[in-house]
DNA sequence: AAGGATAGCAACCGCACGCGG
DNA sequence: ACCGCGTGCGGTTGCTATCCT
Protein backbone atom coordinates (compact mmCIF):
# COMPACT_ATOMS: atom_id res chain seq x y z
CA UNK A 1 0.00 0.00 0.00
CA UNK A 2 2.74 2.24 0.99
CA UNK A 3 4.66 1.29 -2.07
CA UNK A 4 2.03 1.71 -4.02
CA UNK A 5 1.08 5.69 -3.02
CA UNK A 6 4.79 6.16 -3.36
CA UNK A 7 4.91 4.90 -6.90
CA UNK A 8 2.32 7.27 -8.18
CA UNK A 9 4.46 9.99 -6.11
CA UNK A 10 7.64 9.24 -7.86
CA UNK A 11 5.73 7.83 -10.88
CA UNK A 12 8.00 5.12 -13.07
CA UNK A 13 8.20 4.35 -16.81
CA UNK A 14 9.80 0.59 -15.65
CA UNK A 15 5.79 0.21 -14.01
CA UNK A 16 7.68 0.84 -10.82
CA UNK A 17 9.11 -2.64 -9.91
CA UNK A 18 9.17 -3.02 -6.03
CA UNK A 19 11.28 -5.50 -4.17
CA UNK A 20 11.65 -5.87 -0.75
CA UNK A 21 10.76 -1.64 -0.27
CA UNK A 22 13.47 -0.76 -2.38
CA UNK A 23 12.53 1.41 -5.40
CA UNK A 24 13.93 0.96 -9.11
CA UNK A 25 13.86 2.13 -12.69
CA UNK A 26 14.45 5.82 -13.36
CA UNK A 27 15.89 8.44 -10.88
CA UNK A 28 13.57 11.59 -10.11
CA UNK A 29 14.66 15.07 -9.64
CA UNK A 30 13.44 15.19 -5.81
CA UNK A 31 15.47 11.59 -5.81
CA UNK A 32 18.55 13.50 -7.30
CA UNK A 33 18.15 16.28 -5.06
CA UNK A 34 17.78 13.72 -1.72
CA UNK A 35 21.12 12.14 -3.22
CA UNK A 36 22.75 15.55 -4.02
CA UNK A 37 22.46 16.89 -0.37
CA UNK A 38 23.78 13.08 1.35
CA UNK A 39 27.00 13.94 -0.60
CA UNK A 40 27.17 17.15 0.27
CA UNK A 41 26.69 16.43 4.04
CA UNK A 42 28.74 13.29 4.46
CA UNK A 43 30.48 12.71 1.74
CA UNK A 44 30.91 9.90 -0.83
CA UNK A 45 30.66 6.35 0.20
CA UNK A 46 28.93 4.42 3.19
CA UNK A 47 25.74 4.46 0.16
CA UNK A 48 23.74 2.17 2.38
CA UNK A 49 23.48 4.82 4.71
CA UNK A 50 21.69 7.23 2.57
CA UNK A 51 18.48 5.23 2.68
CA UNK A 52 18.57 5.47 6.38
CA UNK A 53 19.61 9.28 6.52
CA UNK A 54 17.84 10.27 3.74
CA UNK A 55 14.24 8.90 3.27
CA UNK A 56 15.49 7.57 -0.65
CA UNK A 57 14.38 4.56 -1.00
CA UNK A 58 17.35 3.19 -3.05
CA UNK A 59 19.34 0.94 -2.28
CA UNK A 60 23.30 1.40 -1.45
CA UNK A 61 24.39 0.17 -5.02
CA UNK A 62 21.81 2.53 -6.49
CA UNK A 63 22.27 5.14 -5.19
CA UNK A 64 26.13 4.63 -5.72
CA UNK A 65 26.11 4.15 -9.64
CA UNK A 66 23.63 7.49 -9.57
CA UNK A 67 26.26 9.38 -8.15
CA UNK A 68 29.11 7.89 -10.07
CA UNK A 69 27.52 7.88 -13.76
CA UNK A 70 25.40 10.98 -13.51
CA UNK A 71 25.08 13.14 -10.61
CA UNK A 72 29.34 13.82 -9.86
CA UNK A 73 30.28 17.11 -10.34
CA UNK A 74 33.36 16.52 -12.52
CA UNK A 75 31.42 14.77 -15.03
CA UNK A 76 32.13 15.36 -19.08
CA UNK A 77 28.52 15.92 -20.37
CA UNK A 78 28.77 15.62 -24.21
CA UNK A 79 29.58 13.49 -27.09
CA UNK A 80 33.05 11.37 -26.87
CA UNK A 81 35.41 13.74 -28.95
CA UNK A 82 37.48 12.04 -32.04
CA UNK A 83 39.80 11.94 -29.86
CA UNK A 84 39.12 10.50 -26.89
CA UNK A 85 37.60 8.06 -29.09
CA UNK A 86 41.29 7.60 -30.21
CA UNK A 87 42.16 6.83 -26.52
CA UNK A 88 39.79 4.23 -25.97
CA UNK A 89 40.58 2.53 -28.94
CA UNK A 90 44.08 2.55 -28.28
CA UNK A 91 43.63 1.67 -24.42
CA UNK A 92 40.94 -0.88 -25.43
CA UNK A 93 43.64 -2.50 -26.84
CA UNK A 94 45.84 -3.02 -24.62
CA UNK A 95 43.35 -3.64 -21.91
CA UNK A 96 40.60 -5.34 -23.40
CA UNK A 97 37.40 -4.28 -21.28
CA UNK A 98 38.99 -2.87 -18.43
CA UNK A 99 36.66 0.10 -18.61
CA UNK A 100 37.07 1.15 -15.21
CA UNK A 101 40.97 1.29 -16.58
CA UNK A 102 40.56 3.19 -19.62
CA UNK A 103 37.86 5.35 -17.67
CA UNK A 104 40.76 6.80 -15.45
CA UNK A 105 42.60 7.94 -18.53
CA UNK A 106 40.04 10.41 -19.39
CA UNK A 107 38.47 12.45 -16.68
CA UNK A 108 34.72 13.24 -16.64
CA UNK A 109 34.11 9.90 -18.34
CA UNK A 110 32.83 7.09 -16.41
CA UNK A 111 33.62 3.21 -17.16
CA UNK A 112 29.78 2.68 -17.88
CA UNK A 113 29.81 5.71 -20.66
CA UNK A 114 32.94 4.12 -22.16
CA UNK A 115 31.79 0.37 -22.17
CA UNK A 116 28.21 1.99 -23.90
CA UNK A 117 29.96 4.17 -26.58
CA UNK A 118 31.93 1.49 -27.08
CA UNK A 119 29.10 -1.65 -27.46
CA UNK A 120 26.89 1.28 -29.58
CA UNK A 121 29.40 2.62 -31.57
CA UNK A 122 30.87 -0.44 -33.09
CA UNK A 123 28.11 -2.91 -32.76
CA UNK A 124 28.13 -3.57 -36.76
CA UNK A 125 31.91 -4.70 -36.12
CA UNK A 126 30.52 -7.17 -33.31
CA UNK A 127 27.71 -8.74 -36.06
CA UNK A 128 30.55 -9.32 -38.25
CA UNK A 129 32.61 -11.12 -35.82
CA UNK A 130 30.14 -12.65 -33.96
CA UNK A 131 29.51 -15.04 -36.40
CA UNK A 132 31.87 -17.12 -34.67
CA UNK A 133 30.49 -17.02 -31.16
CA UNK A 134 30.11 -20.57 -31.29
CA UNK A 135 33.58 -20.68 -31.89
CA UNK A 136 34.82 -18.91 -29.31
CA UNK A 137 32.77 -21.03 -26.57
CA UNK A 138 34.25 -23.62 -27.80
CA UNK A 139 37.63 -22.38 -27.14
CA UNK A 140 36.54 -20.84 -24.11
CA UNK A 141 35.38 -24.35 -22.88
CA UNK A 142 38.62 -25.60 -24.30
CA UNK A 143 40.73 -22.99 -22.25
CA UNK A 144 39.28 -23.19 -19.42
CA UNK A 145 40.35 -27.26 -19.81
CA UNK A 146 43.88 -26.20 -20.36
CA UNK A 147 43.78 -23.69 -17.44
CA UNK A 148 42.34 -26.34 -15.14
CA UNK A 149 45.75 -28.67 -16.46
CA UNK A 150 47.82 -26.10 -16.00
CA UNK A 151 47.25 -25.13 -12.45
CA UNK A 152 46.79 -29.04 -11.50
CA UNK A 153 50.24 -29.59 -12.81
CA UNK A 154 51.25 -26.35 -11.25
CA UNK A 155 49.64 -28.39 -7.71
CA UNK A 156 51.07 -31.31 -8.27
CA UNK A 157 55.18 -29.54 -9.12
CA UNK A 158 54.42 -27.51 -5.71
CA UNK A 159 53.60 -30.83 -3.88
CA UNK A 160 56.64 -32.20 -5.05
CA UNK A 161 58.59 -29.83 -3.82
CA UNK A 162 59.97 -28.69 -7.15
CA UNK A 163 61.75 -25.29 -7.34
CA UNK A 164 59.28 -22.67 -7.36
CA UNK A 165 61.27 -20.87 -9.88
CA UNK A 166 61.09 -23.60 -12.06
CA UNK A 167 57.03 -23.81 -12.00
CA UNK A 168 56.47 -19.96 -11.93
CA UNK A 169 58.42 -18.98 -14.80
CA UNK A 170 56.61 -17.07 -17.71
CA UNK A 171 57.00 -18.17 -21.16
CA UNK A 172 58.35 -15.84 -23.59
CA UNK A 173 55.50 -14.40 -25.59
CA UNK A 174 56.58 -16.95 -28.73
CA UNK A 175 56.05 -19.89 -26.48
CA UNK A 176 52.96 -18.34 -25.28
CA UNK A 177 51.95 -18.07 -29.21
CA UNK A 178 52.47 -21.26 -29.31
CA UNK A 179 50.43 -22.31 -26.33
CA UNK A 180 47.59 -20.46 -28.42
CA UNK A 181 48.26 -22.70 -31.73
CA UNK A 182 47.89 -25.57 -29.54
CA UNK A 183 45.08 -24.90 -27.62
CA UNK A 184 42.94 -24.03 -30.89
CA UNK A 185 44.19 -26.71 -32.99
CA UNK A 186 40.84 -25.82 -35.06
CA UNK A 187 41.68 -22.79 -35.46
CA UNK A 188 41.91 -20.75 -38.90
CA UNK A 189 44.88 -19.51 -40.65
CA UNK A 190 43.15 -16.17 -40.16
CA UNK A 191 42.36 -16.45 -36.61
CA UNK A 192 45.74 -17.70 -35.81
CA UNK A 193 47.28 -14.66 -37.50
CA UNK A 194 45.15 -12.40 -35.62
CA UNK A 195 46.82 -13.91 -33.12
CA UNK A 196 50.36 -13.05 -34.32
CA UNK A 197 48.93 -9.70 -35.33
CA UNK A 198 47.84 -9.17 -31.84
CA UNK A 199 51.18 -10.57 -30.14
CA UNK A 200 53.12 -8.49 -32.93
CA UNK A 201 51.06 -5.44 -32.12
CA UNK A 202 52.11 -5.85 -27.80
CA UNK A 203 55.30 -6.49 -28.84
CA UNK A 204 55.62 -3.37 -30.80
CA UNK A 205 54.42 -1.31 -28.17
CA UNK A 206 52.26 0.00 -31.29
CA UNK A 207 49.24 -0.69 -33.48
CA UNK A 208 48.13 0.85 -36.25
CA UNK A 209 45.61 2.94 -34.52
CA UNK A 210 48.54 4.50 -32.65
CA UNK A 211 48.72 6.44 -35.90
CA UNK A 212 47.93 9.70 -35.21
CA UNK A 213 45.31 10.24 -38.27
CA UNK A 214 44.42 6.95 -39.77
CA UNK A 215 43.73 7.88 -43.41
CA UNK A 216 40.10 7.00 -44.81
CA UNK A 217 41.06 4.61 -47.27
CA UNK A 218 42.87 2.28 -44.47
CA UNK A 219 40.36 2.88 -41.54
CA UNK A 220 37.77 0.39 -42.37
CA UNK A 221 40.66 -2.34 -42.13
CA UNK A 222 41.42 -0.43 -38.99
CA UNK A 223 38.09 -1.27 -37.50
CA UNK A 224 37.97 -4.82 -38.73
CA UNK A 225 41.38 -5.62 -37.34
CA UNK A 226 40.55 -4.18 -33.84
CA UNK A 227 36.98 -5.89 -33.77
CA UNK A 228 38.16 -9.33 -35.45
CA UNK A 229 40.76 -9.09 -32.72
CA UNK A 230 38.37 -8.16 -30.28
CA UNK A 231 36.70 -11.61 -30.78
CA UNK A 232 40.27 -13.15 -29.23
CA UNK A 233 41.16 -11.01 -27.56
CA UNK A 234 37.97 -9.90 -25.50
CA UNK A 235 38.24 -13.40 -24.18
CA UNK A 236 41.62 -13.38 -23.97
CA UNK A 237 41.59 -10.75 -21.50
CA UNK A 238 39.14 -12.63 -19.05
CA UNK A 239 42.23 -13.77 -17.79
CA UNK A 240 44.33 -10.75 -17.69
CA UNK A 241 41.20 -9.31 -15.49
CA UNK A 242 40.48 -12.05 -12.91
CA UNK A 243 44.51 -12.64 -12.08
CA UNK A 244 44.89 -8.68 -12.73
CA UNK A 245 42.34 -7.24 -10.73
CA UNK A 246 44.39 -5.38 -7.84
CA UNK A 247 46.24 -3.98 -10.50
CA UNK A 248 44.47 -0.68 -11.02
CA UNK A 249 47.50 1.59 -11.60
CA UNK A 250 47.26 1.69 -15.50
CA UNK A 251 50.36 0.75 -17.08
CA UNK A 252 50.63 -0.04 -20.23
CA UNK A 253 53.28 -3.17 -19.67
CA UNK A 254 51.75 -5.94 -18.61
CA UNK A 255 49.85 -6.81 -21.64
CA UNK A 256 53.40 -7.13 -23.48
CA UNK A 257 54.56 -9.07 -21.21
CA UNK A 258 52.60 -11.26 -19.10
CA UNK A 259 51.33 -14.32 -21.17
CA UNK A 260 48.15 -15.16 -21.37
CA UNK A 261 47.12 -17.86 -19.39
CA UNK A 262 48.98 -16.70 -16.27
C1' DA B 1 1.96 8.20 -41.89
C1' DA B 2 2.94 3.88 -39.71
C1' DG B 3 5.51 0.39 -37.98
C1' DG B 4 9.70 -2.15 -37.54
C1' DA B 5 14.77 -1.77 -36.84
C1' DT B 6 18.51 0.25 -34.75
C1' DA B 7 21.19 3.38 -31.72
C1' DG B 8 22.04 5.41 -27.39
C1' DC B 9 22.04 5.28 -22.70
C1' DA B 10 20.50 4.71 -17.82
C1' DA B 11 20.07 1.34 -14.64
C1' DC B 12 20.19 -3.36 -12.77
C1' DC B 13 22.47 -7.78 -11.68
C1' DG B 14 25.82 -11.01 -10.17
C1' DC B 15 30.31 -11.71 -8.85
C1' DA B 16 34.69 -10.68 -6.70
C1' DC B 17 37.60 -8.24 -3.67
C1' DG B 18 39.17 -5.69 0.51
C1' DC B 19 38.65 -4.86 5.12
C1' DG B 20 37.30 -4.91 9.78
C1' DG B 21 35.32 -7.52 13.54
C1' DA C 1 40.40 -18.56 9.64
C1' DC C 2 35.95 -17.12 8.91
C1' DC C 3 32.15 -14.06 8.06
C1' DG C 4 29.54 -10.04 6.83
C1' DC C 5 29.49 -5.61 4.88
C1' DG C 6 30.65 -2.13 1.62
C1' DT C 7 32.31 -1.28 -2.69
C1' DG C 8 33.92 -1.81 -7.50
C1' DC C 9 33.57 -3.94 -11.82
C1' DG C 10 31.94 -5.98 -16.18
C1' DG C 11 28.00 -7.79 -18.43
C1' DT C 12 23.25 -7.36 -19.47
C1' DT C 13 18.63 -5.50 -19.80
C1' DG C 14 15.10 -2.51 -21.11
C1' DC C 15 13.37 2.02 -22.28
C1' DT C 16 13.31 6.04 -25.41
C1' DA C 17 14.56 8.41 -29.50
C1' DT C 18 15.70 8.27 -34.11
C1' DC C 19 16.11 6.24 -38.53
C1' DC C 20 14.55 3.57 -42.33
C1' DT C 21 11.38 1.29 -45.41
Amino acid sequence: MVCEIFSEQMGSSWGFIEEIGWRKGPWTSDEDRLLIEYVKLHGEGRWNSVARLTGLRRNGKSCRLRWVNYLRPDLKRGQITPHEERIILELHARWGNRWSTIARSLPGRTDNEIKNYWRTHFKKKIKNSSDNVEKSRARLWKRQQFQQQQQQQINNQINNQIDIKKVMSLPTMPQAKQEMTILYPNNTIDQQDQVGFFYSSMLNNSTCISQSEPSSSNEDIMWDDLWNLDDFYGHFMINTTTYNKTNTTPCLQPMATTPAFY
